[in-house]
Formats: structure tokens, sequence, C-alpha cells
DNA sequence: AATGAATGAGCTTTCATTCAT
DNA sequence: TATGAATGAAAGCTCATTCAT
């Protein structure tokens, strides 16, 4: 505590420093939005000198690439360790859980929202953003698409298709989180989940109901 | 061509300019981004000269504003007039009539779709932008919210759930014209109109087959 | 009345167009200063079109020149005309017709004064400006110079110094119209006529008393 | 000289560059008027980058008015100063002080006089400007007037008005500071004094001579 | 002669980046 | 490592001037 206000501000660890900029950087889109991030506002946010981000990152590009870099990880990584894990006894369970997953408290979050769309609106404008943005979604239809096709070859949906069941899916969750971050008043977290609920349950009665309560926090 | 480097400077009536500049900022918003916009490359799009703006338009923000409020009039107004037509034989013709509006050339025109996520990027953080934007969403989903009960009634789907089908529907157009826009290698119009397709054929089978054919040109 | 608001504006001798124009630029110093007075500020005080004022002077520059020059002749002629008239019976009466002439509602008036003092912080960086206020103050200068002169000698004022008391005079009513033009409230017409009064009565007491009232409307 | 070619970049202290910036705006004004001074000017005099000066005072405007605000206050603290001193051993001489410290080299410097000149004319329209220059005249006056009172009632000078006295002193200054600033060659710094002192002592012949000498530098 | 839309140079301001400390 | 004053390119905006009508 007393610690924290410490003027004398000591050398931290490269990696300690780097994770507070983007966590600031985060903070600030959130709060600015991304045209109205600086690199003033974000070391403001930080608590930090101007002149640090320049010597962690080599450029306000980078920063804010890294930025989007840890948020898709985060992300990503979360719904990866989901779709292959083995410990879930059934694939209505993982499914539930993924649904879970994407309306969770965590995910959810308005600074991680805010963020992601605010790249999405650059993305196809700067290549680096860009690459993190492509690769990022490819990795999460594909890994949605094989759970789904799973899904279908055990529940013998006829007519089912995986590939667009993915697309489907994953654009409504995009759709949702969109509503969640710009009109939270109309649509909060626990009828965004019903709605996507819903989809999941049209696509595969046998595997998941409507009324499945979500099981977060 | 030819015409295209005529240096006289001819003037024209004030809405001729205006619609010129709405229209250059949308291709340079849909060429070089939001972030990417200057009054630079507007004028330079519209071949007109830097001062131009200005002169028709109080400010940046305020062409800006115009060209938002432009993409999103035409939008709403193509598909209030749809819905509120009574030239249609029957609801299912009108629904189908709302699909192929929602993913023909008009409307999922690049240039259109750029302006549109650029902006939804920044809306949260500029009042101008924000009113436009809520004010045209609220609109829409309403719209198709009232088409979607009268279409329960008619066919006296049990637990439907006019709300969230409409929150669903307006979502998944969200999310599918931001794939034709971030990744249209994987998503086409076909693809995302089958897909949309397919969310209104499960919530509305007996008038709305998953296989119906765009009538688009 | 109704030709007023003639519609069809018709071609105006062009001096009666060049005295509309300067008068306006007047008015437009006298609101709005003259870092405030731009060329659209001046056709808009003149209702006029915005190119006219390049039509009928050469640039703005030339525009404000003769302002300047109409004001400060207006003045001269006046007070030339009223030291070199031979109608006054007495040196006293030019005297007083003199003061009463520096502060009558004509010389004071605020548009004027506002034209004046504009100028004068300006005149040093442009020559034009320049020679026209030093001519016409070494005019005003010489012919109180010489009136007071003429004064002295008459009135045989021992130690009298004509240009040390024309300096003085001069230098006291430029004090006191800058008091007029910005703080009005603490000096009105009367006072400051009286203080002037005051200065030319303790120079030449044979000749002017300090309570010789103003016959001014 | 080669000093001046430094182009090192060194931190000062902020009120030293502060200062150094207030300093080269005055410059300008009296090289350039005030408007022909631009950041540009300013930061050019001042041989520092443009962006420096946005960086100390938030907008031009700023700038501007601590610089009227810095001559205003050196010019009142040194009045008020010397008309609050008990180190005067009479009226008579603080009377002289008075007069001395109106026309000394310092007071009637010419960058000073440039400055003064430049903001009264657009004071009328910019508050900020206005409230700088009428709290200093208002201050100037009534010191000098109570002064005046004193000298009155120690010289018992019948029908003597204090206040109006006053006005036509700081308004004769004001006169002759104009002439020194515009029309050097016709009034310099002995002669303006002359014609001040002359009013004085006309005024208070007991208290002060005409051929009183001056003591500055 | 008169109009006012159009031009573009020049202004103030912002801000990513640098660098002496 | 860390700081933040300093830099200067680039942005938005203003406005005297031009010119087709």
């Amino acid at each position: 505590m007393a610690a924290s206000k410490d003027k004398l501000r000591r050398a931290l660890p490269k990696e300690v420093r780097k994770q507070q900029l983007i966590d600031a950087t985060s903070r600030s889109i959130a709060k600015n939005g991304l045209s109205g991030t600086t690199m003033a506002t974000i070391t403001r946010e930080a608590e930090l000198s101007m002149g640090i981000a320049n010597l962690h990152f080599k450029s306000k590009d980078m920063l804010l690439s890294a930025t989007l870099a840890h948020i898709t990880d985060e992300y990503n990584s979360g719904q990866s360790g989901l779709l292959s894990s083995t410990e879930y006894s059934s694939l209505a369970d993982k499914l539930k859980a993924l649904l879970d997953f994407n309306f969770s408290a965590k995910v959810t979050q308005k600074n991680k929202l805010a963020v992601w769309f605010a790249f999405w609106g650059e993305a196809k404008f700067r290549p680096t953003y860009k690459r993190i943005c492509s690769t990022s979604d490819a990795m999460a239809e594909k890994a949605i698409g094989d759970l789904f096709q799973q899904i279908i070859d055990e529940g013998r949906y006829k007519e089912a298709d995986a590939e667009l069941l993915a697309i489907g899916y994953t654009a409504l969750l995009d759709g949702l989180w969109l509503d969640l971050l710009v009109t939270p008043r109309t649509v909060n977290r626990e009828k965004a989940r019903k709605v996507a609920c819903h989809y999941l349950a049209s696509a595969f009665p046998k595997h998941i109901k409507v009324d499945v309560t979500s099981h977060d926090k």
C-alpha cells in the first residue's frame, strides 16, 4: 500500500511494465475511444511518464497491436482450452460451457469489448491489426466448427452444415457483444446469452435446451 | 476520364456539392479508415479544394455526421418502406423481401459497411454519432420486432418471443455484415444470406424455407 | 422603403458603392474590432455580396486604408475649416469653437473613435496606414500650433511655448478620446471636455475660462 | 552569437521558459504588430520550436493575455510601490518621482508601449484583455487621484478637482506615450516629460516647477 | 456592375517521438 | 531504467481573393 505511492519509481521487470502499459491502454480505449487515446492518456492512466511507452514499445502502433493481441490471446486461449479439454463428460456439456464462456463476465467486460470493436473498425487499414484479428477469427471459427461437426455427427442432424452454423454462431456473438457494448440498457448479458442459447438449441435440439441456465458466477 | 481533369471552377447547387462531399467521405473512409480520413483525403477524393468542405459543412465533425446520417437514413428508409408496404400479398413474402433487402448489393456495399462500422467504434465517445446510431438502431429493431410479432400471431408459433428474435436477427445481421467487410473471402453475400435465412427458417418454419433463393439482381 | 428591400440590386454610381463599403467597414470595426473585421463582416454589414469589395477596392488593405483616410479627412477638414475660418470675431471664440469641435457628438462618435484607435495600433507596421496617420497628425498639430502662437502673441503669455502646448493638447485629446471609447462609464463627453477646457484655461487664462459651457447640440 | 545557434535542446524550469516566451511575444508585437504576430513569429523570436508555446500556455490567447498582464503588472507594481512608499520626504518629491517614473527609460521602452497600445485596440472585443486593461487602469487612476488629493489638501489649491486632474494626467500620459511610439521624431522622451511637467506645474505650482529636471538614468 | 461558390495559402493546435538529464 | 520538456510534421479551420455566371 505504502509502496504503491512510492515516488522513487524503481525499475521493474520489463514484462511487468509492458503489462501495466497494455492494461492502461485498454482502459484508455474504453474511456476515450481509439481516436481519443494518445500516448498522454495511456501513460497518465498508467501513472507513468510520457517517455516510457516508447521505451518499452517501439511505437504507439506497437503498443496498440500488443494490446489488441493481448485481448485476443486471452479470449482465444480461454476458448481453445475449453474446446480441447477432455474434462467434459459430454459434447452437450462442452457446448454449454462454450456458451457460458462466451457470455461470462470476463469475456464481456466493457474494457475488452471496447478494445475489440475499436480495432475492428481500423483493422482493414492497418496490416498489423488485420493479421491479429484475422488469425484470431479463423482460429475461433475453426475450433467452433470442429465442435459443431462432432455434435452433428453425434446427433445425426441431417442437413446441418457445421461451417454455416459456425459462421452464424460467431456472427451472432459479434452482434450481441456489440449490443452489450453500445446499447447496454436494451441488451444485457442474460438476454444476450438467451438469444445465443436459442440459436444453439434450434440447431442442436438434442444437445441443448432453450432454458438451460448459466453457471457463471 | 478526360472530364475528371476538368479544372474549370464551376459553381454547383449547394445540395449537389454537399452530396458530392458526403459520397467522397464514404469513399475515403472505405479506403483509408476513419482515422486515416482527413479533410485532405476527402477533398482529394472529391477532386475539390481543401476549403470547400468547411464552406458547406461547418466542421469536419459535421461532415462526418452528415455522412453517417446519410448512410443510416438510406438504410432505414429502405427498410421501413419495405416493412410498412401494403404491396406484399403475404407476411411470408414480406419476410423474404426483408432478407433480400438486408443482403442486397446496395446495402452490403463495401463503402457503406465500412462507414457503418467505422462509426460504431467511435459512437460511444461522440454524442452526435451516438444519437444517430442509437436512433437508427432502435427504429430498425422495433420495426423488425413488429413484423415478427405479426408472423408469430399468424403462425401460432408457441413460445416464440418477438423481441428476442428481433435482437437475435439484428445482431446476426451486424455480425454477418462485419464478416462481409473484414473477411470477404470466407464469407460472401450468398453465404451470409443463407446463414440469416437459416435463422429465420428455424424461427418461422411455416413462413420461410432454408432453400429460398434470392431475387436480388 | 419598398425599394430598399429590392432584391434586384441595381448598379449604383461607383462613388456611392464605395462610400457604402467604407461606412460598413467603420461599423464592422466598431462592432468586431479590426482583427475581427473580415471581408465577410464588411459586406454583410453593407448587405452586399462578398465579391463586391474587391471589385471597387483592389484589396482589403485598400478598403481599410480608404476607411481610415475617410475618418481622418472628415476630422481634418472640419478642424482646418474651423481654424482657417474668418468668421470668428476673436481668437478666444475660435479657441472655444475648437474645443467644442473636439468634443462634439460627431467627432466623438463611437464608430469613429473605434476606427481611429484600431488603426493606431497597427499603423507602425503598415506603411499605408502610417502615412495617413502621420500626415493627419502633423497637419492637426501644425494648425493647432499656429492658433496657439497667435493666442500667445495676442495674450503676451510669457514663457508659453506654442509647440509644447500643441503637443500637450493633442496628446490630451488622444488620451481623453481613448477614455471615451474604453471606459465610457468613468469618462463621458462632458467630463472629458471639462478636462481639456482646464488645460486650455490654465495655458491661456485671458482667452478661456474653466467654466465656459459647450454650445454643442 | 555563437551561443544563439546552440541547437542543444535543454530543458529549463517552467517559469524560465514561460518568461522567455512572454519576452519573445513582446518583441514580436513590437516588430510585427499584434496582427502580424503568429505563433511562428513568437517561437522564432524565442529561438524555440513551434510546439512549445502551446505546451506552456494552453493557447495563443493565453500567451497574449499573459504578455499583456506581465507588462501591466510591471507598470502597476512600479507605480503603486512608488505611491505607497514612505521614503519620500515630501509630497513634492513623490510627485516628481511619479513624473520621472512615467517617463523613465524602462516604462517608455518601445517594446512595452507597442504591446500596450496593440492591446488597447483589441481590448473592447476580447473580454480577457479588457479585464486586464480595465483593472490596471482603474488602479492607476485611483492611486494618482489619492496623491493629487493629498497635494491639494497640503497646498490648499482652491477649486482644484483631484478626480479631473487625475483623469487629465493619465489621459495626457496615454497621449504622450502614443506619440513616443508613433512619432518618435517629433516627440522624444525629454519633450514628452516636459509637457507632462507643465501640466502638473500649472495644477500644483507650489509643489513642482516647469523646469524641474529628470533624475532618470 | 454584381454575385457568391470555389480556391489555397497560412494560421493555430495536437501529439508521437526524441533525448539531456 | 525512467523522466518530461522539447520538437516539428501534420491536422483542421479561416478568409482574402478569384471568376464563371
